[in-house]
DNA sequence: TTGCTTCTTGTCAGGCCGACAACTACGGTC
DNA sequence: GACCGTAGTTGTCGGCCTGACAAGAAGCAA
């Protein structure tokens, strides 16, 4: 019933975290503390466990790596890589990529198997990943983007309370695009079942301006739109 | 290196093969020769060969089990599936989920592994595959459905050489709702970079009518389009 | 020729979008 | 306190796309 004849395998999981820190997107990455790839900067992730679910596996890998606990953490699988040189390793590896995001904050710190864990610039890290996992990057760079369009995503960027122009913040850095505050305001506002306003207002992020009224996401993180919100032009 | 805590794995990969067929959407199936679920209907699938790529194992398996040969099919992976009681044997499965698009034909016959092939419309498939492949079609379904709106994938349910009904015949299938000839017209010609005219016309399907221009598609099938093909409310 | 079917083009009202102006509500400065 | 700058919010307007529907074009059948 299971013939010899069927290659083995492991499995692993990695997650590409994203968050959004100072209007840029920044990812998640950690330091390889054993080889192959030791030293080297790598998307965190780990070995699947007995028994374990996929999206388990990368949550527990995401606390031991960097301590970033899952509260408020949106989390979905991607897509899964397995061409056979991608391990250098004797037995071949395949990894179900992760897309992971978070509000940002300054809690990277290192884990157990990694010696050091940090927030990087997206566009700062062409071609230095371990393995594959600049391909990883590239993918998951492009679902969020596209998932920001007909999607809730765009919410757990932010604490649960936060402005519109947060928001809009959060939809400038993941499509590298200035968007009109105006338009912006008004779709947003009319957009049915996304947004709840609290009643609250808190003053702008500079200090200065009129204070923007606070809201609090609907629905789940990759739940879809009703109407989706497009990048085309905006 | 290879510690020997991690735990071991077979890979698989499973293909939802989709068509369109008289206006239905229709799935490929397979009934099963082997145990587990010997003599039920299932995706074909199977394992992961020594050093090969995954699409690549879906494309074999395709044409071992349903002699269907991947020329004009289009193949993209669609998600895995990899919970830890999918599969009752001892060691753990993972599968690696494919999404196919082939134009219809009467060529599903059986291979070595499978005892029998059909097409089946896929509102018929309510519960009756063996392992999780039930989850597996519902998220192919959705996928295919979603890649219409904003892909070319539409054109790779039809040969080479097609009008804009049998076009609107697919989107209509696959959506399951009906759509307007005349604004649906309008919207394909108007979309650059999908459709080229061959200069030809061919009678209608149904022997009456007008005759229908001849296009063939631009790009390929998984390419984003320019603008997207909505299913709001069509 | 007439009728029927299907493909194709036309019309038109309504809605959404992008560009941009105007207004509002603060803090800071003289 | 008057003024100014900033940022959030609302308003305006022309253009484009959409959906509903009508009308024309090109074949087949009786």
């Amino acid at each position: 019933m299971f013939r010899s004849e069927f290659p083995i395998f492991y499995v692993t999981v990695d997650v590409v975290l994203l968050a959004v820190r100072e209007g840029q997107l920044v990812v998640l990455v950690v330091r390889r503390g054993e080889e192959p790839y030791a030293g080297a900067w790598a998307l965190p992730g780990g070995f699947v466990g007995d028994g374990e679910e996929l999206v388990d596996a990368a949550r527990r890998e995401l606390v031991e790596e960097t301590g970033i606990v899952g509260d408020g953490l949106a989390l979905e699988q991607l897509k899964t890589f397995g061409a056979p040189d991608r391990d250098r390793r004797p037995h071949r590896v395949v990894s179900v990529a992760h897309l992971g995001v978070t509000p940002y904050a300054e809690t990277a710190t290192a884990g157990t198997d990694a010696q050091d864990a940090r927030w990087v610039p997206v566009d700062e890290v062409t071609g230095g990943l371990a393995f594959d996992h600049d391909a990883i990057l590239d993918e998951a760079r492009a679902r969020a983007a596209s998932k920001l369009e007909y999607t809730r995503l765009a919410a757990s960027f932010l604490p649960p309370e936060f402005t519109i122009a947060q928001l809009r913040g959060v939809y400038e850095a993941v499509w590298g695009l200035r968007i009109d505050p105006g338009n912006f305001q008004r779709k947003l506002r009319a957009s049915a079942g996304f947004l709840e306003s609290t009643g609250d207002s808190v003053k702008p992020a500079s200090g200065r301006g009129r204070p923007a009224e606070v809201f609090r996401a609907l629905g789940e993180p990759f739940e879809a739109l009703g109407a989706p919100i497009f990048r085309s032009a905006m």
